[in-house]
DNA sequence: GATGAATGAGAATTCATTCAT
DNA sequence: TATGAATGAATTCTCATTCAT
């Protein structure tokens, strides 16, 4: 249950092994947040975690490895977004819900904003196994928003179709800098989301 | 206009280097679509041009100089889609218009898939220059499209807003190899459009 | 007489000819000014002289033949200096002349310097030719300075190898950059002159 | 105070790397005692220290960061020279100093010669960090110099410049090959030592 | 567990040089 | 005369990777 709990030597990990280990997770993300993805190298991992490139290797196969495990890490927070979905919409809630939703939907990018942003990166360019992560994180959540699209809506004729597109807006949306969103669009963040809301709630003609 | 008509060594381009300078961005287009962005080289993409490493540094600074000419000229493009949105829409007409909208969208990223990818994955990290081509490109058409929400459907409080939304979706789902999009979503891209098309005009409350 | 009337494609050199083998020669020398001896490339030079490589391909086989060719123009214009050495020194002008001694000389390294300095540089890494021209321009000037110390000092046991010193003094003091010798020595050149006068004095015994 | 000992990826650097990091050091001196300066390139050193080129970049950014490690090595060997400045000159003794004071600055020449002409070379171009090393390396050495002549000589009205220029010529006559002095003068450098030697006594009035 | 040390391999970059026009 | 165009060759520089300690 444990994320392995060997590092790649095969020792068992105590405590400060799998510090080190987390440490340069965290490095990687860190400098993900300055530099460009394509210059993220072992070395410079190593030397933001302040450690040599061979301790790098006790841990981590290479780059593509550090991230993988991150992506992954961050998959596993859904649960509250599940938790709206799964609650019965009603035309009395069904505004705060959405609004809501998307609230939350923002938040869990703010916070894991660098790893989707690398999911999605390399799924985008055809790497299976983050596809197979996104996938996975994504396929319940597309069905359960799609059933709310159909039963609000009777009348739509692709429900499961707007559930992807609504998402792949609140994504693309979610994933783009503070900066570069205020510049692209002349709008705040909080005021797009008020915009997403209201194309959702319109679809569910509410 | 022209694009400066010097190279790099500040000899003005006569026909053949004019040529040579397109050979670079083409091979470097070609191999985006099959390896992978971090890896494009321009060890790699003198190579698949059929010239010498230095024949390159003639032309251009470095690979992302060659990708940003390619992005620019791809820009140019969007004749078509304004004159969609310059049209009057009609409640007769605008099933027809929305449907062609998202058709032609939709052709022009297949036809610029790599530059247009290229583009934003480079402003989504925040690298300024590829930013402001995609804010360029865009700012006109995201307030042509607002517009046409604000008039079709005067009770949204958010048109503007809503038009950046779903332009974002069209474009996330647009970015997408076919395999992935299909794997990812299980429908095809005809069919996704289909529920882009239904999203837009249950908005514009056709 | 003229120095060789035929470019390196052996083709005589008419009007333009001369006038672009001069902005060669012009802008070496103004690169100089500024960045590294080590650095200066042909390139660098067809660059400043606004011409194509090729160019400076059809005046001179490399660098260090533009360099030789400044270096040897510049080592005709000796004349005052000789004409200083050459006049009858008493005790009553000897000071006169020893001042104005410095001080033309001075004012040919300030003409000079560039060319004056590539010489010392080449001359001094053991390059002959341009070690010959040093020997040639230097060896009158000592053997004249020499007797001076010699016939107005007859005390003096070495007074040519004290020439020799004295001209090493004036040159590398004179090589300087005005900033490098008010650091170095917190002193201005016209101070630093000062003394070199009166060290000459004090050895003339005037 | 000691020269930090950390390599350029950050390491400490135990006893191994110190050596290695000398050798890299002499190799380039040795290099330099027989190809041209300009030439010295990091291969070139690597390969003379038989070692591969990326070993080099662990130790040192470029060639010019080796040889202001060389140069700084050189400057602290003067202690025998303040030595002789420091003794009370009488003039029973001085021509027994002076001679002295002009033998040792030439064996540390002899000693160093590599280094300084290095330092020189840079700093008569306007290297900044080369310029200092001189200037450090010389203030004290000048002033003391200086006071010598001020004392022996108290009807000298530039004691000081005088200095400078005696060290000037001692400098640039000791920064010449054997073979460029004899070539370029005709004369031995014991002979032109000895003409040194004779300049700066006769200045003292000694 | 951690890391100094070293390097092969290859990519980036620069330059002198040639040639056809 | 002058120069666009192209390139071979060499150099700089970086990185992933290994290994002994």
């Amino acid at each position: 249950m444990a994320p392995e709990s060997r590092n790649l030597l095969g020792q068992k990990m105590g405590r400060k092994g799998r510090e080190t280990r987390q440490r340069i997770m965290e490095a990687a993300l860190e400098l993900l947040k300055t530099s460009s993805y394509k210059d993220l190298s072992v070395s410079e991992i190593a030397g933001e975690a302040g450690m040599s490139n061979a301790t790098f290797y006790v841990y981590f196969k290479d780059v593509e490895e550090v991230l993988y495990a991150c992506v992954e890490a961050a998959a596993l927070d859904l649960g509250e977004l599940h938790a709206i979905l799964d609650a019965q919409w009603t035309p009395a809630n069904t505004a705060g819900y959405v609004k809501q939703f998307v609230e939350v939907y923002n938040d869990l990018w703010e916070k894991y904003r660098v790893e989707l942003r690398v999911r999605n990166l390399e799924a985008d360019q055809g790497n299976l196994r983050f596809m197979n992560l996104r996938i996975e994180t994504t396929r319940t959540l597309l069905q359960k928003l799609g059933k709310k699209f159909a039963q609000s809506n009777p009348d739509l004729e692709n429900p499961y179709q707007i559930a992807v597109a609504i998402h792949a807006a609140m994504s693309a949306l979610a994933a783009q800098h503070d900066i570069g969103i205020t510049n692209a669009t002349g709008q705040s963040r909080r005021k797009l989301n008020a915009g997403v809301v209201e194309l959702i709630l319109t679809t569910l003609r509410q």
